[in-house]
DNA sequence: ACATGAATTAAACGTACGTTTAAATCATGT
DNA sequence: ACATGATTTAAACGTACGTTTAATTCATGT
């Protein structure tokens, strides 16, 4: 086994222990035991534990915001071609859609996607700084561009509608498993296309508001 | 100072710092410090770490359910009186008012509602079987209401948005406090009535759906 | 005033944690 | 084959945790 190796492993190790237990709850024993390296083996590569946070975070947030940004990039590019606004709706998706897909990708990512859920629902914790500091951009780009796709609606109430939306989002996030208040005969197993539509449904039309 | 008051500042202390930094990051040694009693007055009163954890729960989750109980119990008997179905606004509103109310109740309610917040944020952990326990009859009676509210939507479609709903929720009640992100022309002082009506803008147009 | 049970206190318990160390092992270029 | 740096390993480090203990203090009814 090379370096290499034991990094990964590490990291998908850590990824899936910190999205199930939280960070605080997982020991650096149980992510080595499940990674079947040694103890020591975390700080050899990442230094600490909170590297190692910011490591797995780095490795997915990275790719998957640069993917954000294009499509965001090719979808206000159509519009202002077009001499058009962006539908909210269209909108939301560049930012929806690549994190759902980011979940069928298999390798683990479906971890990350809940780890993310959690961290948006801890404001102190260590991860939102990291987390923050790869958002900021483009939470910008969003709220501008949905701005723009909604124009009868004031700054005030669109900031929160935003805030409501991002709630949805990493809810549906980091509950990616069956629980036992979901009905049976609710299907929890939909292909991304159905469950991005169905939260945009959702999502767009509570933009839009009431009336 | 008498046995009631010290199991009070205890209560008050952890369900402050369990809101803040979450159960595992919080220490029984921080949470006698700030309760000004002796380190062995949380094993002493309520027998565990954990059991403290349930009895914040219990204290303040029991009479909000009771008053979400009620207002439901109200407008199904006001609806049924007149021939007509409930809202999906008034239905949200008997769950959601309720919630949002006891943040400006003082005496450290809000550090409840954002504690609610990050529980039902971390599906796997200790908070969220002793939280269902509460939960589980009442989420029942929403689904109905919100079931009879909307006959034009399937029982899937409805499961989902419902989801999403509280998605929105839990993420408001964690998120109490004015974030580096909050833009400064974004007011977050509300009344309860305006904060109630904004978010039920939100997720009753949400809920109906696109179209 | 005094007995009695509840409450508080300081100290210690064993355990688990993140991190560090130094020796052993491995991989790689010559 | 051997030197060299990277990696792995077992062991130990100091610290902080939740919990328990036993002695002390307090409050209350008589």
């Amino acid at each position: 086994m090379s370096q290499a190796d034991t990094k990964q492993r590490i990291l998908d190790a850590a990824e899936h222990l910190f999205a199930s237990d939280g960070y605080h709850a997982t020991s650096l024993r149980s992510i080595t035991t499940e990674a079947e390296a040694n103890l020591a083996a975390v700080n050899y590569h990442f230094g600490s534990k909170e590297s190692l946070l910011e490591a797995i975070i780095d490795r997915r947030l990275r790719p998957l915001n640069q993917i954000r940004h294009a499509q965001l990039d090719t979808l206000l590019q159509k519009t202002e071609e077009a001499g058009t606004i962006p539908s909210c709706r269209d909108v939301l998706r560049t930012f929806v859609e690549p994190t759902l897909r980011l979940r069928k990708q298999g390798s683990g990512a479906e971890n990350f996607v809940a780890l993310v859920g959690r961290t948006l629902a801890e404001p102190q914790g260590i991860a939102m700084s990291i987390f923050m500091r790869h958002m900021e951009p483009l939470m910008l780009r969003l709220f501008q561009a949905l701005s723009l796709s909604l124009p009868g609606v004031s700054r005030q109430v669109l900031f929160w509608r935003v805030h409501f939306v991002l709630g949805s989002l990493s809810h549906v996030m980091r509950c990616h498993e069956r629980h036992s208040i979901v009905p049976e005969d609710v299907s929890i197993d939909m292909s991304v296309e159905e469950e991005v539509e169905l939260f945009l449904d959702f999502a767009a039309a509570g933009m839009e508001g009431t009336q």
